[in-house]
DNA sequence: TCGTCTGATTACCCGTCGGTCAACAATTTT
DNA sequence: AAAATTGTTGACCGACGGGTAATCAGACGA
């Protein structure tokens, strides 16, 4: 259960980016440029995402993605078991398959209560936490706006090529 | 790197099995029937068990399998090492790869403290007290001593027998 | 309607973990 | 030496996580 598999980190980090954008959909590309996570991996992460209703997307012309709801309201404890599923149960500290509340075995109490605490973190702690960290990393504020032309003027909106 | 998979279990659990049968030499078939591990997949943990020097083996007739230290001395955390190898490296809680002690996730400090707590807690453990798990399943006291005719009426517990 | 931008989907590759099978090697008894 | 017993080793399998490529499908502007 515990260290979160890397996937969860890519959708950690691809919402902590969405927050950078406030309100304003984002390019799968330009969340996979700021996150280093693969494209079309990132691809099937977010759609899983917007499954189950952490993020809203739009396809198409001026499409992209928006979370859907305020970054705060957001917590890691959500997103992990979004993503990590099934995966997330809680298992033997000990890996002992038997383990049992019949049967305990010698860290179960130990386990038990560390469990609740690392979830008590993971549900404490938002996206909006998350932020801090992503802009260490100068990876969210990217914020081309030269793809939402203000309208008023007709600027080409060649999206610069990355490095 | 949290829960120990499921072959350290096992792990866990011969150790445990072999330290219900003081000082002499178990077979690793008696073994598997009594921790419910396949027996060629738990050959080749003994295997790896012996390498490590957690425990001794001996081939050919009337070979078998003995604790190399008393199970006092025997940790899990030792067990969890030399059964997960490298993949027991500490890693980010939220599986963020770039997490390190310069972009600090908002999870890090708070994860170096329980890492620490659950080590402790592993180092603290040891083969001994997994005796009274095993004996709860009633997998330990097998016992079979029609195997071991009394040749010599006490046995001198000679197990190293050396080359 | 057409063309283009965008996400969605399908198929496939690779490495690891748990597990199985079969052949092999060592040791003791007969 | 032969046979019986026991651990050892390598090949192989299926499932799953992470990753790649190519193609499909929806939305918008002209």
């Amino acid at each position: 259960m515990l260290p979160l598999s890397q996937t969860t980190g890519y959708a950690i980090l691809a919402l902590g980016c969405l927050n950078g954008c406030c309100g304003r959909l984002m390019l799968a590309r330009e969340i996979a440029a700021s996150t280093g996570t693969p494209l079309p991996y990132l691809s099937k992460l977010l759609h899983a995402l917007c499954r189950r209703g952490l993020i809203e997307g739009k396809r198409g012309y001026r499409g992209g993605f928006v979370l859907a709801r305020p970054a705060e309201q957001i917590s890691l404890l959500e997103v992990a078991e979004a993503v990590e599923g099934d995966a997330w149960l809680p298992r033997c500290l000990l890996g002992l398959a038997e383990c049992s509340p019949q049967q305990v075995c010698p860290a179960h109490e130990f386990w038990a209560v560390e469990r609740e605490r690392i979830k008590d973190k993971l549900r404490a702690t938002t996206i909006a936490d998350v932020a801090a960290f992503a802009r260490q990393r100068g990876l969210v504020p990217l914020r081309d706006d030269s793809r939402f032309p203000p309208e008023n003027s007709h600027s080409s909106g060649s999206v610069e090529g990355g490095p």
